[in-house]
RNA sequence: GCCGGAGUGGCGGAAUGGCAGACGCGGCGGAUUCAAAAUCCGCUGGGAGUUAAUCCCGUGAGGGUUCAAGUCCCUCCUCCGGCACCA
């Protein structure tokens, strides 16, 4: 007997494996496999949430190395961002320290979980080895016209003192702080990931099968792309360009008012032009305070205000009123809408209460609405009416005709437009990568030269947020030489978005020390795509589509020549816990639910938390931890631990080459071990593992009341099991596997499946007369259908069934099931 | 409103169109024990039937396709996720 702990014998094979460096990467794969888990922000003690993603990356790695593969499995932080900041006010400690405190810690805990990760390519988003190559990102997108500053309303955090991209709102709200968001009028950088839409989309074609439909689907709606019309209004008053973006131009007889954002960027001369000036600009201020919940919630009710001006149609040169208001969104399309009331149920409700005129030139089934008692827009396709020569055509005819027709008289035609934005990527704050930009009186904006990168974030900052970026009163930070003209000038004061980090580090794990340049080509070409990549489903329509469009960048500009990075995608459901008060939520610290790695592995062990992980339900969907869900994983393990401690002998004397079963119950244990072998492979490869656990529990089951247990069959049995654990609880599988000898069980081999003994000779069979079971039958595997009927008819139930009925149909599914169709 | 996903025992969950409920938890019975815990073995969807053979019912509801449906198709209900005045 070998008695052991689990918490002791884990502590035990860690430091092994440390110290053998067995999850070292080579520089150069001969047979790459790259397993990624989406790096986490340090933010303190971890939980099993946590562990669940390493988990399940750890399982592949551990799988792959067996099978051969040269795996790249690494790790790091995506260090820079809010919480050290806001650690550091409350705190008065500062960012960086807080930062790598952080780390610390969290390295333990992952290394308490026995995760199989080369931590010689640890990388740290916040150091500048790395933040000097986010700034040669930047610089590459400035140099390919793809960074760019504009002056726009921005969406701003009034709590976090910061802009925010789009994706960082939820429901009008700040993601982190949960704030209500306000727009602000700023100079900022954008990337324009815009001109990339088309290839997000296209390239889904790619993903398409490896990633899930989900997130396919996410970005797909996120992306946006909507074909339509743009058609050119003409203001009346004098000449100036009101270009409106239309899906339904089939309609366009019927536009009886257009609509401007308050906030578009024509409004100034509008406002200039109007006589209702007071009013316009006071409606603007109004709707700019407006949050953009409190925008949206006012049970979307259609107000706006006449600007007193006109514009003219461009078909009919009837003179149409515009008006301003609200629910016209300046980022879509062209912030300009034209209004159909008798096609649009926006576009209704908005004439109703100023009672516009309202068009009926679409109309079905042959019979025109009635405009008085309509109580909603006619908004499906139809045929058009009223709408001079194009009176007649379909709906989608009339489409057709009018983009030719727009476009021959230079009035628009067909055109794209998406429901994504431009990356807005400034942040004004203090822990994160300075864009590396000169502000010269005389030269305007500089780029810094790339032999200057990078630019060094000041230690010493005063980084209480006050709506500015404190970088911008850092002197030493701020003030500086252009690189052009050699005279004083000022640095971009603020920092990049911290999505910017993290849409590359998945390339520089290849070369992560490199310092001559972003990575080595080469390498990074022999080790990309990432075959795997795991993470949570929130990063569906912002990480995830960032990471894309940076990685089509360096495509573009040959530094990479996969047109996207991730091969297969998996999104891991989270852990939860119940609380206190007794909800189910998600664990965290703050809900105070969480089970800390650390207590756990102290405790249990690694391997059971792993087991337990694993085998509580499918790994991308939600599930509830329990003790008594622990409890269970504990079991098997304790059983796995005491078969081979009752066995000892026989298991380590056994070679890899499998004995020839001489009994039944030899051939059938030996059935369900390769059986089993398949199994879990097969699982492992799709994301599996609770039946991949679920079947090495069923073996175990089989293991145990096998009575022979000095058969070599048996032996052979154990030799395969604990091959086949170890990547589940690799400290319990390494201990056992240590009493033979024969160095890790990290380098033994994956066993391959031997055919010959999934062969079945004999099968059970159920029988099936009108649909219903009525009996089984043994028969030979190769037997004919003529063969199973003779036998299904001596089956005693099957008889009375069969028998004086005039049997009409037969159908034999070899080795599955009989199914007879009789009649009376 | 639009786009997804999911509804299966007391619970977590299994099932390439082919014997629904694998595996685990819980429960019941037995072994072990002075006793308990732990452990081991067996049973465990509901109903009828003798504790048998066997039969009936059963995968959110209702229809359909099929020799055969948890699985495919249609309609609907509920829950979850994403987007949401996107012109």
């Amino acid at each position: 007997m070998k008695e052991f702990n689990f918490p002791e014998i884990e502590k035990k094979w860690q430091k092994f494996w440390e110290e053998k460096k067995l999850f070292k990467a080579p520089v150069s794969p001969k047979n790459k496999m790259y397993v990624l888990g989406m790096f986490p922000y340090p933010s303190g003690d971890l939980h099993m949430g946590h562990a669940r993603n390493y988990t399940i990356t750890d399982v592949l790695a551990r799988y792959f190395r067996m099978k051969g593969y040269d795996v790249l499995h690494p790790f790091g932080w995506d260090a820079f961002g809010l919480p050290a900041e806001n650690a550091a006010i409350t705190r008065n400690i500062h960012p960086k320290e807080w930062t790598f405190k952080n780390i610390e810690e969290s390295r333990e805990d992952i290394k308490k979980m026995g995760i199989s990760y080369d931590w010689s390519r640890e990388i740290f988003t916040c150091k500048p080895g790395y933040y000097k190559w986010t700034q040669w990102i930047f610089l590459l997108l400035y140099r390919k016209g793809l960074a760019y500053r504009k002056k726009a309303y921005v969406n701003f955090c009034p709590s976090c003192q910061t802009v925010l991209a789009n994706e960082q709102i939820v429901e009008g709200r700040c993601e982190r702080c949960d704030t209500p968001v306000t727009k602000k009028n700023l100079e900022q950088w954008f990337f324009r990931i815009t001109k990339y839409a088309d290839r997000l989309l296209e390239d889904m074609k790619y993903l398409e099968g490896k990633w899930p439909k989900q997130v396919l689907d996410m970005q797909r709606n996120w992306i946006g792309r909507s074909e339509g019309t743009k058609i050119i209004f003409k203001l009346k008053e004098k000449d100036i360009n009101l270009p409106v973006f239309t899906t339904r131009i089939d309609t366009i007889y019927g536009v009886t008012f257009l609509v401007i954002a308050p906030e578009h960027e024509l409004m100034d001369e509008i406002i200039k032009l109007s006589p209702e000036r007071d009013k316009l600009i006071k409606y603007r201020e109004k709707t700019l305070m407006k949050s953009e919940i409190e925008r949206t919630r006012e049970e979307r009710k259609k107000e706006g205000i006449f600007t007193g001006l006109y514009a003219v149609h461009p078909l009919t040169e009837e003179r149409i009123p515009l008006f301003t208001a609200d629910y016209v969104l300046a980022h879509y399309g062209t912030g300009i809408v034209m209004g159909v009331p008798g096609h649009d149920q926006r576009d209704f409700e908005f004439a109703k209460m100023y009672n516009l005129p309202i068009k009926i030139v679409i109309q079905k089934n042959g019979e025109p609405k009635n405009v008085d008692s309509m109580d909603g827009a006619m908004e499906e396709y139809g045929v058009m009416v009223n709408s001079g020569e194009f009176t007649g055509l379909s709906s989608e005819e009339g489409i057709k005709k009018l983009n030719e027709y727009l476009r021959e008289k230079n009035l628009g035609g067909y055109a794209v437009s998406y429901k994504i934005r431009d990356w807005l990527i400034s942040r004004q704050r203090y822990w994160g990568a300075p864009i590396p930009m000169v502000h010269c009186e005389k030269c305007g904006i500089v780029p810094v030269p790339e032999k200057d990168l990078p630019v060094l974030l000041p230690e010493v900052v005063d980084y209480l947020p006050k709506g500015k970026s404190p970088l911008a009163s850092s002197e030493e930070f701020i003030n500086t030489i252009c690189p052009e003209c050699k005279v004083k000038a000022k640095r971009d004061p603020d920092t990049m978005d911290t999505f910017v980090d993290s849409s590359w580090y998945f390339l520089r794990y290849v070369d992560p020390q490199n310092d001559e340049e972003i990575f080595d080509k080469t390498l990074v070409n022999k080790w990309l795509p990432v075959d795997y990549y795991i993470g949570g489903i929130e990063h569906a329509t912002g990480h995830l589509i960032y990471a894309r469009f940076i990685h089509k960048v360096l495509y573009d500009e040959g530094l990479v020549n996969t047109p996207e990075p991730f091969e297969r995608l998996f999104t891991q459901g989270m852990v939860l816990r119940r609380t206190d008060e007794g909800n189910v939520e998600m664990m965290s610290k703050r809900a105070g639910n969480a089970v800390r790695i650390r207590d756990f592995v102290k405790e249990r062990g690694a391997d059971i938390a792993r087991v337990y992980t694993l085998f509580a339900g499918p790994p991308d969907q939600d599930f509830e931890w329990t003790d008594e869900g622990v409890k269970g994983a504990e079991r098997f393990l304790l059983r796995v631990k005491r078969i081979f401690n009752e066995n000892i002998e026989i298991f380590i004397n056994i070679t890899d080459k499998p004995p020839a079963p001489r009994t039944e119950k030899e051939k059938a244990l030996i059935k369900k071990c390769y059986k089993t072998l398949k199994k879990v492979t097969e699982d492992i490869e799709n994301f599996r593992f609770n039946t991949a656990v679920a079947s090495m529990m069923e073996f175990l089951n089989n293991l145990y009341v096998f009575e022979d247990k000095k058969s070599g069959i048996f032996a052979h049995c154990l030799y395969i099991f604990i091959k086949l654990l170890s990547p589940f609880a690799p400290h319990l599988a390494e201990e056992i596997w240590s009493w033979r000898n024969e160095g890790s069980i990290l380098t033994a081999n994956w066993p391959s499946v031997f055919e010959e003994f999934l062969k079945e000779e004999k099968v059970i069979i159920p029988v099936q007369i009108n649909g219903k079971i009525r009996g089984q039958i043994e028969i030979n595997i190769d037997a004919d259908e003529k063969e199973v009927i003779e036998i299904a008819k001596q089956n005693k139930n099957v008889s009375k069934y069969l028998n004086e009925k005039n049997i009409k149909k037969v159908h034999y599914v070899r080795g599955k099931i009989i199914s007879f169709v009789v009649s009376d």
